[in-house]
DNA sequence: CTGAAAGCGCTTACAG
DNA sequence: CTGAAAGCGCTTACAG
């Protein structure tokens, strides 16, 4: 009963080998005698011997762990992707460290640099910053990055993104196409890379139907309550006003569902981003689904492939596709009293 | 533009100085005449020398990490506490590693002792494993363990728990004083802790109501469509069908809102623990809620707290309060043509 | 088949 | 103020 863990040297003095043989026997090398073998067995076992990875590893130089920072690990999203990261990190025999950068350039960079400060193989980033430059000496001592869901500033890396701007417009040509003209856009934060791709395929939309862009319909700003409220009754009041919203993401989704039950309209609606319960609310809510744990999964595997090759290769950039589910309140005619 | 990373030996020798004074330097211990450390700062920029917090940490006998076993990362319930667990690391300087158990106890093993091999600080688990023999060794050699959510087999450790009893009888509680006696319990799978204390629970105010206790209003099982589909046909048919629900766990709650809504019933209902959008659900959804987050931040506080003292006293077991919020489906009155 | 030495990148304990 | 040596717990490269 001792209070530190024994060693190999402990095990190698109790045995009555050499330290080089209790590595052998522990890592399988073969060429041990049986006999020694045993003995070096029965001394791991008596003293409750388990192996330190952290001494092993530094020897290797690599430590099989890599390091994921997100937005926030409690958002759906985050927590999802970081699923199938790890998934995929167990098969390589990797661990993961994650961090929550709260969409804060500075905890960013002090979570990045943390993690390799502890040298882990490799990165996968959310960004947050609009800079990844203090990445780059990073990158060149030889840890890879890998970026999801936006991309890198100012440096060249490998990337998963989604393809944005095509389900924006998918969305909302699915609102045109069941007669609405006036579609308002409620986004989150312009800095954010994702908000400004969506409105970009909000008029891209709008345009390709010859429908004009109204600013006046558009929000782009982090989903608080209180800027979701004053939002939606800008856009829903007026001579002219929006007879459908698409929401720029399930934070704002939400928040527009939890005011809209406040109001008497009942404008058609598209979120971006799909939620759980989406199907349950009255009507369900359609939405443009992306898939975070292909994100993940995706992410991860183009990390270890470099991890595994080719470290120094052309940077990637992988687009996955969204997905249109129809499930009612993207289909609600334009409501009586409203629009034209 | 060296692929290799530089090391102190690479900074001392550009430096011109002894490998002592880059680690006093790098450390500020002072004691630096002002010139050598000039020096000595100058080598490090132009190197980009980082320190390798690794092999510091091996030195120094910790990791200056701690482990975090789960049920599922994506899973709303730990993923809000693993951010909890999370900013309680970072204010002391500690990463962590997450992973997910699937509530299988042979994985929780795995898991565990990947953890304790890498030589993490200290562990916090949310038991799925019916045996915790296999720790003790590793808390004998000085990595303790905090049990969260659910108590530990066969161990003492420090433990945080919910009043998962007394949270179920106030649920409960709460639907008799709205007139319900056919009142169904549908749970999580009996072998899951928190789904036996709740039935203890739901058991106890009936008692104290004088109601009897009838086990076919009872289902405990993992929540699946399928499950939860037939369970509902059969407490809802016949001669005295349930007019009142409570559910075990928001995956429970779900479910069987997803269910619900392709029956004709509107059966009054209480979940046990919250979650998103219960309150934009027609009608909003009475629960009894725990706060994941506050689990975590107390099971890592405990942690740090034998890691920075008292590290063989008793173990404590802390128990959380839970909170009844009445939004509307718990304070539905019999339905007509059900009950009595 | 076996082991002593050197080394991974740092810190600790000691000596000057 | 400064540095050479030993050590954290392992593996690697080498010699027998």
């Amino acid at each position: 009963m001792m209070s530190a863990r024994p060693t190999m040297k402990d095990v190698a003095a109790l045995a009555g080998v050499g330290l080089k043989t209790v590595s052998r026997v522990v890592n399988n090398e073969g060429s041990v005698s049986p006999d020694t073998a045993e003995r070096v067995h029965a001394a791991i076992a008596k003293l409750g011997f388990r192996r330190n990875e952290g001494a092993r590893l530094l020897r290797q130089g690599r430590t099989a762990s890599i390091g994921l920072v997100l937005e926030d690990v409690a958002d759906p999203f985050s927590s999802i992707l970081t699923r199938a990261v790890e998934e995929v990190a167990r098969r390589h025999d990797s661990l993961v460290f994650a961090g929550s950068s709260d969409e804060d350039p500075v905890r960013e960079r002090e979570l990045t640099l943390a993690f390799c400060a502890r040298r882990v193989d490799g990165l996968i980033i959310v960004p947050a910053g609009d800079t990844h430059r203090y990445l780059v000496p990073e990158i060149m001592a030889g840890t890879p990055a890998v970026f999801v869901d936006r991309p890198p500033q100012d440096i060249n890396a490998d990337t998963v993104l989604v393809d944005n701007e095509g389900g924006a417009q998918t969305a909302v040509e699915h609102l045109i196409a069941h007669g609405h003209r006036r579609i308002a856009f409620l986004g989150d934060a312009p800095s954010i890379f994702t908000a400004t791709a969506r409105l970009a395929g909000y008029r891209a939309a709008l345009e390709a139907a010859g429908l004009p862009y109204d600013e006046s319909l558009t929000h782009l700003a982090p989903p608080t309550a209180e800027a979701i409220r004053h939002a939606l009754a800008r856009v829903l009041a007026g001579q002219d006003p929006a007879t459908a919203l698409f929401c720029g993401n399930n934070r704002v989704t939400v928040q527009v569902l939890r005011e809209l039950a406040k109001r008497p309209e009942r404008p058609a609606l598209v979120g971006f981003d799909d939620f759980e319960l989406a199907d349950v609310l009255q009507p369900p809510i359609t939405v443009v689904a992306q898939d975070p744990a292909e994100l993940g999964r995706t992410a991860a595997e183009l990390l270890f492939e470099r991890l595994g090759g080719d470290r120094q290769g052309r940077a990637k950039t992988v687009r996955l596709p969204t997905r249109l589910i129809p499930r009612g309140s993207g289909e609600l005619p334009i409501a009586r009293g409203n629009g034209t």
